[in-house]
DNA sequence: GACAGAATTAAAACATTGTTTTAAACTAAG
DNA sequence: CTTAGTTTAAAACAATGTTTTAATTCTGTC
């Protein structure tokens, strides 16, 4: 079995999915066609269906991959953040959360880009792989989050907490996804210095909007 | 009275607009295809690019019509809301605004809930009616809140109260799209209790937010 | 009222999708 | 070597939006 697994490394499926991965961040799903993907990998159009079951498999597949590496990197800075002592740690937790978004949007590659672009509109109801998102990312950092608020604030309302921290991610996504609409709104290019500027934003807004979670 | 006068007494394109505003509520632009559409009005495949100039084009039509029709209302109320003298003026008008959106989302019909769905789709970069929404919707809802923010806090910081509505929007954005992940968050189905107490929540959340925007 | 030209409708053909089928080629164990 | 299982290849399918070409209907003018 593994003999078989190891020369599948170099095959064909290890082949379509370097291409997919390539192809879909700089195009996304609908802008690949099965036909553009195996050709580009030099394999038959059969074989994505053989391979991963059909292209929506192929395009999970990609987007577990890619999005593992980054979620990685986000939460153990989170968890990092969450284990120092020294206040104010739900500030400190807030930014690696809301900057770990917006690090990828800013890469100058289209790979950062990319995955920014994917990632949002898995969101959606629609979304090709919304359990992926929300078993990696969303679910495990809404916990060290809520686990760190529950901490700093201890009688803290928590159905209000969690509704807050889903206010935060709703702001990340949109200033993410809402691109054009947003420069429309503010007559601002999302250059280093307006990003810098959103993230400070969502944390000072986000931070006293938690205010309102806790109980008097 | 027979098909025949019936096609007389409502032409071809009025019947396709009909139709489309029922099956695009219902299905969504991906769920109704130009055969489903063009057999449930009677008319030929080739009718919708003849009259529309395509898909895309009829569904921007539908969405301008239902979009407009609703914002009008919501629109309305946020300028009485804004006009009235007695504060809190912001949470008044904030409160239209964001009810105004959950209103169509706890409509038992299907058209309610279909409108918010389209309306949540076009917010993205791919939205095929962005522009429509920008202009009719969301342009105009900014420009009132931003006058009432301004109104009540004259020295307030421009930029970051802009950033400050945007984040409102968002989040109000966010719980209508990630309906599902909502729910697998909070374990709470969309309710009309739950509803509320979300439209309540961004509210609070938002004016709390709003003051780091103002200068100190 | 008849007729020419424009507008509309109808039917078929096209080009692209993702997927399935069928057979050939390859691989590996007995 | 044989044979069973795996992978590849080529073709066919079904469904999509669009375009083309011809028929039909409508409209304004004589």
């Amino acid at each position: 079995m593994s003999i078989r697994t190891e020369k599948e490394a170099f095959g064909t499926k290890q082949r379509l999915l370097e291409t997919a991965v390539r192809l879909f961040l700089r195009h996304g799903y609908d802008g690949v066609s099965i036909r553009d993907l195996t050709e580009a990998a030099a394999a038959n159009v059969a074989s994505i269906n053989y391979h991963f079951g059909g292209k929506e498999n192929l395009y999970k597949e990609v987007f577990r991959q890619l999005i593992g590496d980054r979620a990685e990197g986000t939460l153990s800075a989170m968890r990092r953040a969450a284990a120092e002592d020294d206040p104010p740690v739900v500030r400190k937790v807030l930014t690696e959360y809301v900057a770990g978004f917006f690090k990828g949007a800013m890469d100058a590659s289209h790979a950062g880009r990319g995955l920014v672009r994917m990632l949002a509109n898995e969101i959606s109801e629609d979304g090709k792989a919304t359990d992926v998102l929300l078993d990696v990312v969303v679910m495990p950092a809404h916990k060290i989050l809520r686990a760190a608020i529950r901490k700093a604030h201890p009688d803290i309302d928590e159905d209000r907490m969690i509704l807050s921290v889903i206010s935060t991610s709703g702001q990340v996504f949109h200033f993410i996804r809402a691109r054009a609409l947003v420069t429309r709104l503010t007559g601002k290019d999302y250059s280093p210095e307006f990003v810098s500027q959103v993230v400070e934003h969502i944390i000072e807004f986000s931070l006293l909007g938690l205010q309102s979670a806790i109980k008097k």
